[in-house]
DNA sequence: CGATTTTTTGAATCATATCAACGTACGTGG
DNA sequence: CCACGTACGTTGATATGATTCAAAAAATCG
C-alpha cells in the first residue's frame, strides 16, 4: 500500500492499524529533490529525516583535497540524515545530495519524539533500525580494518546487491574507501 | 551508588527509582573473568550482553594468516557482546575476552525483551545507548574510509584519551587498522 | 550526433605492511 | 638478589598494495 506502513508493518510486532498510520503519516512531510540537489549541506544543522519512498541518494564528507568520500548510500525504504547532527543540533561534517530524482518523507527531530510517545509501533520501528544499522555498522567496519580492497568489494556485493545497480561503480569506490582506478582492477582480477 | 543505576539515571529522562532498579538488578548475573579468559568464542552464539563494572576487554577476529582484528575496545561502563549474534542467535565471527581481570554484569536477550517491557526507563537507556553507537561507528566509519594513519590515531586520541591508558600501544594499532610499526612511527613523527 | 560521465589502463609514486633484530621493562621463581 | 621469560615498543630494510596522474576507450544522455 504505502511504502512507509509497510516498512512499519514489517518490524513491528503488533503492527499498526489503518488510522494510526494516517496519524503517522501527519508528522511527515512529502519532499521532491532533484538529481544532485542537496539535502543537506556541510555546516548546517541536520534538521529533518527523511524516509526514502523512490529515489537514491549519497551522503559523504569533502576533504581538504576536494575529494569527496563516500560515508553512506541510500535507496528506497532507507533513511537519510546525519545522525550525530540531527540528536545533538550541531553543524553537520556531511553533505547529502540526490543521486537520482527522489521522493522523500521528511519529519523533524522533535516531531519523532513525540510521535515515539503516541505510537508504539513507531518506536519498535525506530529501535528495530537502530539494531540492524549497528549491526551493518560493526560489519563495516570489521570489513574496512582488516580487508583489503577485493575482499571489501565481493563483501558489499554480498551485503547490497541492489545498490550495485543503482550507483556507478566509482561511487561504490568511495563507499569502499578505495579509489575507483584501485576497483576497476580489482573487478577484472575477479574474473 | 551502584554503577548500573548512575549508567540508567544519568540516560533516561524519567529515571529509576531505588525500587525498580531492584527489578532491574535481579534480572543481571554478575560474572568474572580473568585476564585473557574468553567472554565469547568464535563459532559460538553470544547468550549474554555484558555491562563492565570493572575491568578491561577486547573484541577481535582473527584472519587466515592468524593476525587479531580488534573491532572494539570497551572498559568500565561500557557494554560488551556481539549484537548480531545475540539478535540473531547465529554464530559469532568474533571473539571477546578480558584484557584485565573484569567484573561484569551479563543477561540474556529473553530478559533484555522481558526487562524492556516491564522497566521504561531501561528502554529509554538501551535506545540512547544504540543511537550514540550509531553515531560513534559512523564517525569510526567516516575515519576509517577516508584518513590516513595520522588522522585515525588522532581522532582516536580526542575522542576515546581513557582508552590510551588501558590498552597497549600494538592493540590500539590494532583497533585503529594499522600496524604496531606504522603506530610507532606516526607517534614519533608527531612530537 | 556531440557532450558528458564513467571505466579502463599503464607508469610512477606513496603509504603502509612485513620481517627481523634489538632494547627495555616487568614479574616470577630460584 | 639475580636470572630468566614474556610482553611491549622501536627501528631499519625491503616488499607490496593502493594511489595518483594522464590518457584513452567505452557507455550514457539529451
Amino acid at each position: 500500500m504505502h511504502p512507509l506502513f509497510d516498512y512499519i508493518n514489517a518490524r513491528s510486532k503488533s503492527g499498526i492499524s489503518a488510522g494510526d498510520f494516517e496519524m503517522v503519516k501527519g508528522y511527515f512531510t512529502r519532499k521532491q529533490l532533484r538529481k544532485k540537489q542537496y539535502f543537506l549541506q556541510e555546516g548546517d544543522v541536520c534538521k529533518y529525516y527523511g524516509f526514502i519512498l523512490k529515489g537514491a541518494m549519497r551522503q559523504y564528507t569533502v576533504d581538504d583535497k576536494g575529494a569527496e568520500h563516500i560515508v553512506q548510500l541510500a535507496v528506497e525504504n532507507w533513511w537519510v540524515g546525519d545522525r550525530e547532527s540531527y540528536v545533538f543540533a550541531t553543524p553537520s561534517a556531511y553533505n547529502i545530495d540526490a543521486w537520482e530524482d527522489t521522493e522523500l518523507l521528511i519529519i523533524t527531530r522533535k516531531d519523532v519524539i513525540e510521535l515515539a510517545e503516541r505510537c508504539p509501533a513507531f518506536i519498535e520501528t525506530t529501535r528495530l533500525m537502530d539494531e540492524r544499522n549497528n549491526i551493518a555498522n560493526q560489519r563495516r567496519i570489521t570489513s574496512s580494518i582488516s580487508a583489503p580492497a577485493e575482499k571489501r568489494y565481493t563483501d558489499f556485493l554480498e551485503c547490497y546487491p541492489n545498490l550495485v545497480e543503482r550507483f556507478p561503480q566509482h561511487v561504490i569506490a568511495s563507499y569502499l574507501g578505495i579509489s575507483k582506478d584501485t576497483l576497476s582492477r580489482v573487478k577484472r582480477h575477479r574474473l
